[in-house]
DNA sequence: TTGAAAGCGATACCAT
DNA sequence: ATGGTATCGCTTTCAA
């Protein structure tokens, strides 16, 4: 390969191979007939020159660009802290690569979503998910406006009926917890619950309230985390301070339970045999407690493969169709700690 | 702002605005003289059809794209747990937006780079920065070959010597971290060391064993970990199981020394008394030790403002313009652990 | 099968 | 200050 000062365009493949851009264009991307003569002289004058399609110029004709953004609407911290991310991304990346397209991910800063939004409409992506973990900035409405094909994971607060979502059934497994909890005898249940500002903190908390009180039980046991696993430790001492007598606790995330258990632990009550605990997420670290945290399953590769084939299915029909909503619902994956 | 099938054209702009296509964008970018009647009457419309300049076409003309992508060579679960890639990207996300440029991350898969080379070869971005916390796959090389502007954080393996790099002196650092330790009298000085693959931890052991033979002392105290606590724990064990006597430690990051703090405790060691340590990093853990942990501080900041410094330096420039090296020397912070 | 030419949607030069 | 027009690099009719 030639080293060469700027990128070679398709008009100097051309004429290295001796034949029109038109049937240079062709060899490359295979779509129409090409002599094979022609097509290994193309080949040939690419390798030479080192070519790829400019970008920008195919974008402008295509009307494509081969790139979708993933859009977190996350301070940085959380987005490193949560291994919900991680697993995410990892899902989304392997889903786009099947598919041929770029992954590109925005980090939107909770205050400047502007200079994104002129990103997006920019049309430098042909669409995005969005995971919106987070209570978000009217995003939903802005995309929707925007026209661009978009898919949320995670229900939106706000816009939600405009846009496509993916989401899974949070206050239906707060429900199956608690029904568990029961199951195993225990009658003063508490909640480690997640931000009040997050949709599933929120709806796990609200799960978990309904079915205690179908239950005929006290729901007045609350306290709350940011998922994290210090602030589980916080709210389970703080929860036992208020009343030694419980018996269990549904906990919103694995983090928050893991910090549950090592309060448990400092405090020298067992579990399950003092209280029992459930947890959510399990991404990992459920398997690695002692005991294996009970705890449900957050169908995370379901919601993503969901999400782009929903976003690819939009993009092929040029933006247009219904938003559509579905929604998984996680299975309870029993381990030690009832 | 009307609700439209596609994104309107400048053309359109023009005709409601009742002026030609050129004024239309003298008036929109600002750039040149427009009459405030012209400038009143596009900025009407391009609120009217909401208009915003499609990226492809610009960048076509322009030559540039007003992005550049952060270039991540790990696997995602790595990326999303080394505090250190939070650090990082805050920073460069907080320099590019003074310098109002989109920054756009691509995570490269260990094995599959080549569809993130594609990407960039086809000028999707002006500039790359690559924090090349890994022993990488020829990334430099491919990236020079490409004739794409970039900057890596941290000397990569190969091909060091192509590309800009911004780097902190981690040998020197650890020979700091080596002095401190004998000057408070410890003779008997181990090593937690990161990955061999790994540069920062390559070159963090190196200076380590250099500054030890340089004192007359044993280098042969070394244990191996991946910069996670969970290793830092384990190295710990490894270490004191092979050696009780051991009266210093050199953890090539925080959350190896936060570990073996942790297993040192299980022992009934107490830091710095019976051991002290030194740790490195400094990105938060580090404070909030028990003790405070005395570290190295390593200077992502530093290092990142001069990487984009760089990086937006070479583009304006238009990709010309030699290699250039810049090392930042890591401060000791003195805290309680020795 | 191939080539000439018409766009895609912007910017910028050159007259006016 | 403004408008006409060439241009960026590519894909895709339309004829041949």
């Amino acid at each position: 390969m030639v080293v060469k000062a700027h990128a070679s365009t398709l008009d100097e493949v051309a004429r290295l191979a001796g034949v029109s851009k038109a049937t240079a264009s062709r060899a490359i991307n295979g779509r129409s007939k090409v002599s094979a003569k022609a097509q290994a002289a193309v080949l040939d004058a690419v390798r030479e020159l080192g070519y790829t399609p400019n970008g920008a110029a195919r974008s402008l004709v295509m009307q494509r660009t081969g790139s979708v953004a993933v859009i977190l609407p996350e301070s940085d911290e959380r987005v490193f802290s949560d291994p919900f991310f991680a697993r995410m991304l990892h899902a989304v990346a392997r889903a786009l690569r099947e598919r041929d397209l770029q992954l590109v991910l925005l980090l939107a800063q909770p205050g400047d979503e502007s200079r994104m939004l002129l990103y997006l409409r920019g049309r430098y992506v042909d669409g995005a998910i969005v995971a919106s973990h987070h209570r978000d900035d009217r995003l939903a409405e802005h995309l929707s406006d925007l026209g661009l094909p978009c898919v949320f994971i995670g229900t939106p607060w706000l816009g939600a009926d405009r846009v496509s979502v993916v989401d899974s059934d949070n206050a239906g497994a707060a429900a199956q917890a608690v029904r568990v909890l029961v199951e195993s005898g225990r009658r003063r249940i508490a909640a480690i619950a997640g931000p009040r500002d997050m949709r599933a903190g929120h709806d796990r908390l609200a799960g978990w309230r309904q079915e205690l009180e179908a239950a005929g039980l006290d729901s007045s046991r609350v306290a709350y985390g940011d998922f994290t696993e210090h602030s589980g430790t916080t709210a389970c001492a703080e929860l036992l301070d208020a009343d030694g007598d419980i018996d269990g606790i549904f906990a919103a995330s694995d983090l928050m339970a893991l910090g549950a258990m090592r309060e448990l632990e400092a405090r020298g009550l067992r579990v399950p045999d003092d209280v029992a605990i459930v947890g959510y997420d399990d991404l990992g670290v459920a398997e690695r407690t002692q005991p294996p945290l009970t705890t449900l399953r957050n169908p995370i590769g379901q919601m993503v493969t969901e999400a782009v084939r929903l976003l690819t299915e939009t993009i092929d029909q040029g933006g247009r169709g219904a938003p559509r909503h579905v929604v998984f619902v996680p299975e309870l994956v029993r381990r030690d700690t009832v």
